[in-house]
DNA sequence: AATCGTCACAACCGCCGCCTA
DNA sequence: TTAGGCGGCGGTTGTGACGAT
């Protein structure tokens, strides 16, 4: 804080009994805002709000300038790696949003709050289940979150493909960077044997390597249209257990929704309904 | 065209812990 | 030591946009 905004903590409006302004910030009240921060810094928010001449609490002030007004928010659609990481974060963390935030570059605590409420908590909703429950949790660590690791290799693929013919198509190993620090063991890669090694909190079958699961799940949108005969050694078992045993309706899943929509198509709903069947 | 329901998101509220006088 | 101010955080609400009827 500078001389001027420091001075300015003793220098309440005594003459100012207005109230103070609530609802939506106007533009000239998100032009003043930036205006003051641009010269004088992010400062005490109180008043940093009085000195800028702004009829608003400091908090409300520095819920604006955070969460919308600062130059490196990131605004619009969380990517596919900002789903899969608040998912994964998310499982560690449970609601502690900000520090969910702290590893999602320019996203808020309150947008990843918001999506998490309007997307993740409408599914597990929609499947007639809580969000905290064991099943839903399963769901989201070996159906949703290895899916998602598929999306992002195949769009990495895709994009690699474009540029040069020398990746190899068969690839599983594909990672994304998420991980700005070693908050959680340095520049972790997430990848779907990633989730199976370190998520899982139940018995996963055995097999040579988390790669051939992971290979084997991450090739069922191959070998489902061909061969429904197929070796799955993803705990589906388990995972057709907790659906049927709580009451979860599989039906919903087909009830598409935006966020759903993003993570599975309707092939993918086919598959999991056929293998949910096949364990039974 | 009007109404209604749903969704997404901005903003507020209340609590808590830290800091300072 | 303690009381008040403040910022941070998670939960909740309000509201505009949009699609369905």
């Amino acid at each position: 804080m500078d001389v001027k905004a420091r001075d300015c903590v003793h220098q309440i409006n005594e003459d100012d009994h207005t109230e103070l302004r609530r609802g939506p910030w106007t533009v000239e009240e998100d032009f003043k805002l930036i205006e003051y921060i641009a010269t004088h810094g992010e400062g005490r928010w109180n008043s940093l709000a009085r000195c800028a001449g702004l009829k608003r609490t400091g908090k409300s002030c520095r819920l604006r300038w955070l969460n919308y007004l600062r130059p490196d928010v990131r605004r619009g659609n969380i990517t596919l790696e900002e789903q899969l990481l608040i998912l994964e974060l998310h499982s560690r963390w449970g609601n502690r949003w900000s520090k969910i935030a702290q590893h999602l570059p320019g996203r808020t605590d309150n947008e990843i709050k918001n999506y998490w409420r309007t997307r993740v908590q409408k599914h597990a909703k929609q499947l007639k289940c809580d969000v905290n429950s064991k099943q839903f949790k399963d769901t989201m660590r070996y159906l949703w979150m290895p899916r998602l690791v598929e999306r992002i290799q195949a769009a990495a693929a895709a994009a690699s493909a474009s540029t040069t013919t020398d990746v190899p198509a068969t690839s599983t190993t594909t990672s994304t960077s998420v991980f700005g620090d070693d908050q959680l063991g340095g520049a972790q890669q997430v990848t779907s044997s990633s989730y199976a090694l370190e998520n899982s909190s139940t018995t996963v079958a055995s097999s040579d390597s988390f790669g051939t699961q992971v290979s084997q799940f991450s090739d069922f949108s191959d070998h489902y249209t061909t061969n429904n005969n197929i070796s799955i050694n993803y705990p589906t078992q388990e995972l057709s257990d907790n659906y049927y045993n709580h009451g979860m309706d599989v039906q919903s899943l087909e009830q598409f929704n935006p966020w759903l929509d993003n993570l599975f198509n309707a092939e993918d709903f086919y598959f999991l309904q056929q293998q949910l069947n096949f364990n039974m």
